[in-house]
DNA sequence: GACCAGGTAGCAA
DNA sequence: TTGCTACATGGT
């Protein structure tokens, strides 16, 4: 086992683990100590995660962020968790608006995550009228299945499937692991992926608008799935998702950014979020509306 | 039993 | 292009 720590204090804006990874950014990462999205976590409880056949464990203790890993996760886990953002300047630059304001008030130390591009589109394809919840538990049900088993310290666990393992799937067994109409998705979605027809990193050295057009060539992706996986995985921080939590933002804090359709609304709420960081903005402002505080 | 959840595909006009 | 509508499922 190789292990590593991190001080968090030196992170500029902090870091807030339970608020990273349990706010429907990602669900790739599950909690060790039960379920994710039910309760508060204790403050030893890890999160692990799969990346490239390797495990990797994170929590936060007495102000330091440990990691353990069966490879050197220290890059990884400051890829995954967005560690060299420079949270304090992010918000800082942060558009003067009072919704935008509480929102970053309310959820300090919550980073953006960067998840691997499969898995991410994959899991928002899967998001598709669903809460977090759900969302969360379908995926787990997918890696349980299909993924690769990895033993760690005494524990089992799985990996989110390749392209390969996924299109090997049938969309009759996918409906009994309870995606519902989401299952062909995930299985054409799979297929074109590992027949090379097309990957959603590719959409990474494209521009914004364009990089969203090509990850809508996937079954069951559209707009709003593709800002997810912009944002999510890509580095594009400025795609603002438009959700039904969002598009509800608007009407009562943003009623002149609805131009009628997804794209000329996008322009004009990235614009009104701060453009460049837009997506750290609404990400923010989901959780605030979603959670309530 | 409605209603809702980080929407999209397929089709008509 | 834009505007319907069907689509699964579990929780409140």
């Amino acid at each position: 086992m190789e292990t590593g720590q991190f001080p968090i204090d030196d992170l500029p804006g902090g870091l807030d683990l339970y608020r990273t990874l349990e706010s429907g950014q990602t669900y790739l990462w599950h909690r060790d100590d039960g379920e994710m999205y039910s309760g508060t976590p204790s403050p030893e409880s890890w999160y692990a995660t799969v990346v490239d056949g390797d495990v990797i464990r994170v929590r936060t203790r007495n102000g330091i962020l440990e990691w353990e890993s069966t490879t050197d996760a220290d890059p990884i886990v400051r890829r995954l968790v967005r560690l060299e953002d420079d949270l304090e300047a992010i918000v800082a630059a942060a558009p003067d608006d009072p919704l935008v304001a509480d929102a970053y008030d309310a959820h300090r130390g919550m980073r953006l995550v960067e998840d691997p591009p499969f898995g991410c589109l994959i899991s928002f394809i899967c998001s598709a009228q669903m809460r977090v919840s759900r969302i969360q538990s379908m995926v787990s049900a997918l890696a349980r299945e299909y993924g690769d088993e990895i033993a760690f310290e005494g524990r089992t666990y799985h990996a989110f499937p390749t392209p390969a393992q996924l299109a090997s799937a049938t969309e009759a067994e996918l409906r009994e692991l309870g995606l519902g109409y989401r299952a062909p998705y995930v299985v054409r979605t799979a297929e074109l992926v590992a027949d090379g027809g097309a990957h959603p990193a590719e959409a990474r050295d494209l521009e914004y608008e364009a990089a969203r057009e090509y990850l809508t060539q996937f079954v069951g992706v559209g707009d709003k799935v593709a800002d997810c996986v912009l944002l999510f995985s890509l580095g594009f921080d400025e795609a603002v998702p438009l959700d039904t939590w969002i598009k509800s933002a608007i009407e009562e804090y943003y009623p002149d950014c609805d131009r009628g359709s997804y794209a000329e609304t996008s322009r004009a709420i990235r614009d009104r979020l701060g453009g460049e960081y837009a997506g750290y903005a609404q990400t923010y402002v989901f959780h605030h509306l979603r959670t309530g505080d």
